[in-house]
DNA sequence: CTAGATGCAAACGTTTTGCACCCCG
DNA sequence: CGGGGTGCAAAACGTTTGCATCTAG
C-alpha cells in the first residue's frame, strides 16, 4: 500500500475514534498502521511478533483494537472454514468482494462481481429484507494442475500453503 | 423428520462408516440420530446435555464423530459470524441452501435459488477453477419491522435470538 | 482375538476479563 | 483532575490429544 493510502486510512481510523469519544493513541496507530500496510488476511495473534519491540502492544490491547476496527467497519472478519478467525483489512479498497479458495493448495483468490451484487439484493428484498452485508465464498479445484499437472501457485505452494498470498481479479 | 428419512439417514450414516472400515457404535448411531432428528444448527457443545444420560457419550467421541460426519459430507460447517463454529444438518435434504440472517432478530432463514448456483459456476470456471463448494451468507434487515414496527419473527424474538429457528424458502 | 472406539483428564491455542496503574486532554 | 487506555496475569472457552480400557466384528 502507497504511503498516501496509508495515511488516509490513519485519518479515517482517527475521525472514527473521535467520532466515538475514543483516543488514537500510539499504540492504536502502530496496529492500524501494520494492520493496513499491506491486504493480507490475519490472526489477532499474527500481529504481536510483528510490532517491533519499539511498537511493542499488549496481546489485550490487539484484541480490543481490532474489535474497534470491525465496529467502525474498516476491518471484517471473515471465516475460510476450518473455524478459523481470520481478519480482512480489503474491505476499505474492495467493498463488495468475495473469496474463492483453491482445494488444492489452498490459495486464496479475491474476486468481484457485480452480478453477485445485484442478485443479492433481489434474493434479499424477495424474502422482506433490505441488503447491509454479504459473505460469498467458493471453493474450487485449480483447471491448470488437473489439466497440466502443474500450476504456478502450487508451484510456490511447495513450503505448505501461504495464507495471504492472493491475486486481484 | 419423519421416521422413515431419519431411517434412510442412518443408513447412510453406516455405510459411511462400513466404507471406511469404521465400526457404527452406539454412541454413534445416538449421535447421528440426535444430529438429524430436527433442523436445528447446533455447535458441538450443545449436544452433550441432550444426550439422556441413557445414551451418555462423551466429549471427546461428540467431537470426533462430528469430524466424520463432515467428511462423511453429511454434515457441514458453517460460520455465522462472531466466530461462531456452527453445524448444518441440512445439507442432505437442501444440497444448495444459502443463509439469510436477520440483523434486527437474529432468525437464520434458509433459502435456494438457482440463478445463484449458475453464477457460482461462471465465475469459479472464469477464474480457471472447477467449482466445489460454495458458502453464501445474507445480512439483512427486516422490512416489516421497520415499516410496521413490529415483525413475528422478532415477536418471537422477546427471549432473545432464537438460534435454530428457521424458515425454508 | 484385535483393530478400532471410548472416556477421562490433561493440554492446547485463542479470546476475554479484572484490576492496578498510566496518560492524554 | 478524571475518564479512557494499557499491560499483566488469571480465567474462560472450545477443541484436541495421550493413554488406559473396552468392544464390535
Amino acid at each position: 500500500m502507497d504511503p498516501q493510502s496509508l495515511q488516509a486510512i490513519l485519518g479515517q481510523a482517527q475521525a472514527f475514534f473521535a467520532s466515538k469519544g475514543l483516543r488514537f493513541t500510539k499504540q492504536r496507530e502502530a496496529l492500524v498502521t501494520l494492520i493496513f500496510r499491506n491486504d493480507e488476511h490475519f490472526k489477532p495473534e499474527d500481529l504481536l511478533p510483528k510490532l517491533g519491540k519499539s511498537h511493542a502492544v499488549s496481546r489485550a490491547t490487539v484484541y480490543r483494537t481490532i474489535a474497534l476496527l470491525v465496529e467502525s467497519g474498516m476491518l471484517r472478519e471473515i471465516s475460510l472454514g476450518g473455524g478459523e478467525r481470520l481478519y480482512d483489512p480489503n474491505f476499505l479498497q474492495s467493498p463488495h468482494h468475495n473469496h474463492l479458495i483453491c482445494v488444492d493448495c489452498r490459495k486464496i483468490i479475491e474476486f468481484e462481481d457485480p452480478n453477485i451484487d445485484v442478485m443479492q439484493n433481489c434474493i434479499t428484498r424477495r424474502l422482506g429484507f433490505s441488503p447491509t452485508q454479504k459473505a460469498l465464498r467458493i471453493e474450487g479445484s485449480c483447471d491448470r494442475l488437473r489439466l497440466l499437472g502443474t500450476c504456478p501457485n502450487f508451484k510456490e505452494g511447495k513450503k505448505k500453503s501461504i495464507p495471504g498470498t492472493k491475486r486481484r481479479v
